[in-house]
DNA sequence: GTTGGAATGTCAACAAGGCTGACGTATTTT
DNA sequence: AAAATACGTCAGCCTTGTTGACATTCCAAC
């Protein structure tokens, strides 16, 4: 290996990658702080947020899709879903074309306390990121894509496109 | 507000910045995936890797040390380090100085476990390292640093240095 | 020296939120 | 009619967070 092929991949040694394996884990505490504190106050906790923020973004979502994208089973799911949809933050339809499944949407209720919450992750991302410019957004969002599993990252990839329409 | 600098500041949109939750959330799920089939094999869960890794990054490290940099309980981290010593992965010294003080090393089985989740885990980081390239690498970890807490930041960078030394 | 407060760590009990397994009920597809 | 799909639910388990009560040790003030 020459001089300059070991120097490019310096920043590949295993010192570094600890290093960004610990600043994953810290920086993760974090960006779960600021919700979780408003969370608490509702007597929720993050899979509620989780379940929040994603019926926000795909309204009229179904159960198997959200599962899909939580990553969770769907006795956990429900669990959490039944306590939002009593305490009337998640709304529930048959759905038209196939009556089996459950289109979820939120309700006025539930989109005030999403805001709430994305207000306050937002707010911080948005401090990290103008600190960092948008050069390393863009780097901290590329080595992100590439940590995915590959079927998240065409969920993810998914959401994208979504927001682009 | 002029155009160049709406330009500029385009990075720090509402969706850019959701774009940026998404991202973390999947990603941190790729992150923990491989550590955790691993712990599974012998009933151990992510609080068990988190104590391994932190205790053999600084052998010699205090109870109350470790709480700091975990930031849980100690009732939570005396059950982990409970199972880990019993186990016969973690070893435990009276201080010399203070004798109320626990010191905390890996036992040779201890650190072979934490060799074994550090590869796991160091191999989908230094792909996604390596696929995104060393620019990328570095607003990563730009980002990452400047969304942590402060005191963490400082715990971060007090582990860096010792890194270097 | 003794004593009282601070620091360190342990034990017990509880809750959230994961999990598996089994089963029931609509509804759609074949 | 049978099989597959979407969803809900009951029961029970585990990890890992929490609070509360308690033991030990050190140190500083008296």
């Amino acid at each position: 290996m020459s001089d300059s092929d070991s120097d490019a991949l310096l920043f590949l040694t295993d010192a570094q990658l600890r290093r960004g394996i610990e600043a994953m884990f810290f920086a993760y505490r974090g960006f779960t702080e600021d919700p979780d504190r408003i969370l608490a106050l509702r007597g929720y906790g993050r899979a509620h947020h989780r379940a929040i923020h994603f019926v926000g973004r795909m309204p009229g979502t179904t159960v198997t899709n959200l599962l899909d994208i939580l990553g969770v089973t769907k006795q956990s799911l429900n669990r959490i879903l039944r306590t939002l949809i009593a305490d009337d933050l998640v709304e529930v339809r048959i759905g038209e074309r196939d009556r089996r499944e459950r289109r979820l949407t939120l309700t006025p209720e539930g989109r005030a306390l999403e805001r709430d919450l994305a207000d306050a992750q937002q707010a911080r991302m948005r401090a990290a990121f103008r600190k960092a410019g948008p050069q390393a957004v863009a780097g901290f969002r590329a080595v992100l894509e590439h940590m995915m599993d590959p079927a998240l990252q065409r969920q993810f990839a998914a959401m994208r496109e979504r927001e682009e329409r």
